[in-house]
DNA sequence: CTTAGCACTCAAAGTTGCTGAGTGCTAAAT
DNA sequence: ATTTAGCACTCAGCAACTTTGAGTGCTAAG
C-alpha cells in the first residue's frame, strides 16, 4: 500500500491531537479539524489503512487510534512542524543559564534541574571528556607538622590538590627535590603508564621525601582516570507524575526507579559521534524499562576538552516539535555561554 | 478522662497495628490480639475514650480508628517498645558505610543514598560547619604564560586552590612578594573583614602583582562564606510511592515535589541545638506540605569543624521503633567511621 | 472516489443491592 | 461497678447489571 499524501497528512493530524490529549484519536474528531475537508468515513478508511501499514494502533475494538512507534518515527522524521519558540521561551531559557557555574558536576545538577523545568519533564545532562588529560606540573607545598599540600596541574588546564600527612617530618629542600623528580618523570603520562616500576624509580630517585612518593601517584592515576570518565545528573523525575500516562503508581514507580544516572548512563555515549538533535522512540530504547518512553537528546559544547548533552525523557506521545525546539536552544544557548570569553575556565580549579 | 495503663496499652496496640497495616483499626483486631484479655466490647468502650481525648480518630461512622497526631506522639514519646537491629542490619548499614567517602557534598548525596536504602523511604543528610573558617596560609604558585594558581589553606584543613589567568605578565619574584603580603596580612580573618580598605591596603604593599589582589579577595571571602553554609543531599523521594497512602497520585505528587533541598532546608536547623534522634510528627512539621508525614532526624559527627545530620521523611505511619534504631545505629557507624585514623582528613582537597 | 447511513462493539459511567467490618447502646453476667 | 454478650444500625467496598456514547466496518448511493 502506498502512502500518500492524505495518509500522511492523517497521520499527523492524528499524532498532533494524540499528543495534545491522550486520548485515543476518533474518525471524527480528525474529519473536524480545520483544514481536513473529507468526511469521517473517508478519514475512517485512511486510518484503517495506516493501521494496516503498522502507523497506528487499536487499543479496542472500538475506541479510537493511537500511533505505534513507527508512527511517531515517521512523524518525527519528517510530519512534525517546526515549533517556534516564542520571546518568553528564550527569554526564560536565557535568564535561567545566565547565572556563572562554578563546578562541572554541580554544573550539570543546575542544567538537569533547569531543562526538566523549561520542559516539564524528567531531564539529564551529562558531560565526558573526549581525549585523557595528562598531568603539566607538580608542586609541592610545605605545609608545617607532617604536613604537605600536593597541587596537581592538568593538561586541561584544571587545578587540583590533596593535602597529605605523614608520621614523619620531610624538609621544605626534599620537597624541592622531590618535585623536581615527579615532574621530570610523571608529567605527560596517561594513567597507564603508573606502573610499579615508574614508582620504584621514582621513589629510589627521591631520597627522603619518597615516602610521599606512593600517596602521590595513587592520588593522581586516579584523578586522572576519573577524568576520562562521564559525569552526569538526572532531575525531575517526578514530573512523570503529572502525566496522565502515569498516573498508575505502579507504572509510574517502574519508569522513575529506571531513571537514575545508572540506566541513562548508555545514553550520553549514544550521542558521543552523532550530531544535532537525536530522538529514540519507544523501543528503539535500550532499556526495556523505557520502552514505553521516548528520549530527546542533544550536545552542546563546554569548551576544556569536555563535551556536554542534554536530553530529556517523556512518554512516547510527548511534543517532539516544542521540545526538540526548546533542547536545541538550550544547547546553543549554553554552547555560547562556555564560549564566552569572561568564563573561559569553567571547570575551575574551585572546590568546598 | 484519665489516662490508665490499659488505655496505653489499647492505644499502643492501634499504633503498632495500623504500622503494619496501614488500615483503619477496629475493636474485634485489638482484642484478638495475644495478651489482650478484654473482649471487643470493652477495647471498644476504651477506644471511644481515646477518640474523645483526641489520640485516634475515626475516618467514618463505621470504620476503625487511625491514630491522630497526638496519638503518635505519645506513642513516640512513651509507648513504643525498642527495635532490637538484627545481625543482618547492622552488617549491611556497616558494609555501605565501609567505602571511602572523598568530598563533603559527594559523601551527602551517597548518605542520603545509604539512609534511603536502609529505611525505604526518602531521605536526607546534611553537613553544617560550627564556627566560621579562616584562611591558614596563601600560596602562589606560578603556572607560566600569564597563569598563577592561588592555593588557600584554610583553619579546617582543608585546601583549595583556582586558576588565576591574567592579561599581563607576572614575574615570579612579585608573586613571592605578594604571597608574604597576603599571609601577612589577611589570615585568620572571617569573610566580614575583607573590607574595601584592607583590598587597598594590600594592593599598594603587593606592588606590580598587585592586580591579582582583588581576584584572590574575592575568592577567598567566596569561599570562607561558602564554608559557613550548610550543605546537604535528599534521595530516595520515589520511595514513597510504593507506600499505601500514596497511591493517589496527585497526593504523592505534591509531598515529593515538596521534598527537596529548599523545603527541607530548615531540618538541619533545628537539630543544631538538640541531641540525640528527634521526631516531627504530622502537623509538628514546618511547611504544610508535610503536615500528613513524620520525620526522624539525627546527627552525627564529621570531625573538621562539622555536624552532619542525617533524616527520613515518611508517612505518620511510619515504623517509629525501626526507624529510629536504623537511624541511629547509621549515626553512630558514621561518626566512627568518621572519627577512624585512616582518613582523618575527608573532606580533603580533591575534586575532579 | 467519496460519503451517508446503519448495525455492531466495547469501555466507561452509572445503578442497585449485598456483604461485612465496625460502631454504640443496653441489659445481663461477674 | 466492671465487663461482656447481643443486637440494631451505619457505611465503604464490591459485584452484577444496565445505559450511554464514541468509534468502527461495511454497504449502497452520490
Amino acid at each position: 500500500m502506498e502512502l500518500t499524501e492524505r495518509k500522511k497528512k492523517v497521520l499527523r493530524s492524528v499524532v498532533d491531537l494524540y499528543i495534545r490529549t491522550a486520548e485515543p484519536v476518533g474518525s471524527k474528531a480528525i474529519a473536524e479539524l480545520p483544514d481536513m475537508n473529507y468526511s469521517s468515513a473517508t478519514i475512517r478508511n485512511e486510518m484503517s489503512d495506516l493501521t494496516v501499514m503498522g502507523y497506528l494502533e487499536q487499543p479496542h475494538t472500538s475506541a479510537g487510534r493511537v500511533p505505534a512507534a513507527a508512527g511517531y518515527r515517521l512523524y518525527v522524521d519528517e510530519l512534525m512542524a517546526d515549533y517556534r519558540l516564542s520571546m518568553d521561551e528564550t527569554q526564560s531559557i536565557n535568564n535561567a543559564i545566565e547565572e556563572k557555574m562554578q563546578r562541572v558536576d554541580k554544573m550539570l545538577e543546575k542544567v538537569a534541574k533547569l531543562v526538566s523545568q523549561a520542559t516539564d519533564l524528567p531531564a539529564i545532562s551529562a558531560a565526558s571528556r573526549y581525549g585523557g588529560a595528562t598531568v603539566r606540573r607538580f608542586e609541592l607545598i610545605f605545609a608545617g607538622q607532617g604536613s604537605v599540600i600536593l597541587v596537581v596541574m592538568l593538561s586541561d588546564e584544571q587545578v587540583l590538590n590533596k593535602l597529605i600527612k605523614l608520621p614523619v617530618q620531610v624538609q621544605q629542600s626534599d620537597l624541592q627535590v622531590l618535585s623536581a623528580v615527579l615532574n621530570a618523570t610523571m608529567t605527560g603520562l596517561s594513567p597507564e603508564e603508573f606502573t610499579p616500576e615508574l614508582l620504584q624509580r621514582v621513589m629510589e630517585a627521591a631520597g627522603d621525601a619518597g615516602v610521599l612518593v606512593p600517596v602521590i601517584m595513587e592520588f593522581t592515576a586516579e584523578t586522572l582516570r576519573g577524568h576520562g570518565n562521564t559525569n552526569m545528573a538526572v532531575a525531575g523525575q517526578m514530573r512523570l507524575l503529572g502525566l496522565p500516562e502515569y498516573q498508575d503508581v505502579g507504572k509510574a514507580q517502574k519508569v522513575m526507579s529506571s531513571l537514575d544516572e545508572e540506566a541513562l548512563s548508555n545514553l550520553p555515549a549514544i550521542m558521543q559521534n552523532q550530531n544535532g538533535t537525536k530522538v529514540l522512540v519507544g523501543p528503539e530504547n535500550v532499556a526495556s524499562e523505557l520502552k514505553d518512553t521516548s528520549v530527546v537528546m542533544t550536545k552542546f559544547d563546554i569548551g576544556d576538552g569536555m563535551q556536554g548533552m542534554i536530553g530529556v525523557v517523556g512518554p512516547t506521545r510527548m511534543d517532539y516539535a516544542k521540545i526538540t525546539a526548546r533542547l536545541s536552544y538550550f544547547a546553543e544557548s549554553l554552547s555560547k555561554m562556555f564560549a564566552k570569553p569572561e568564563q573561559p575556565q569553567l571547570p575551575e580549579g574551585k572546590e568546598d
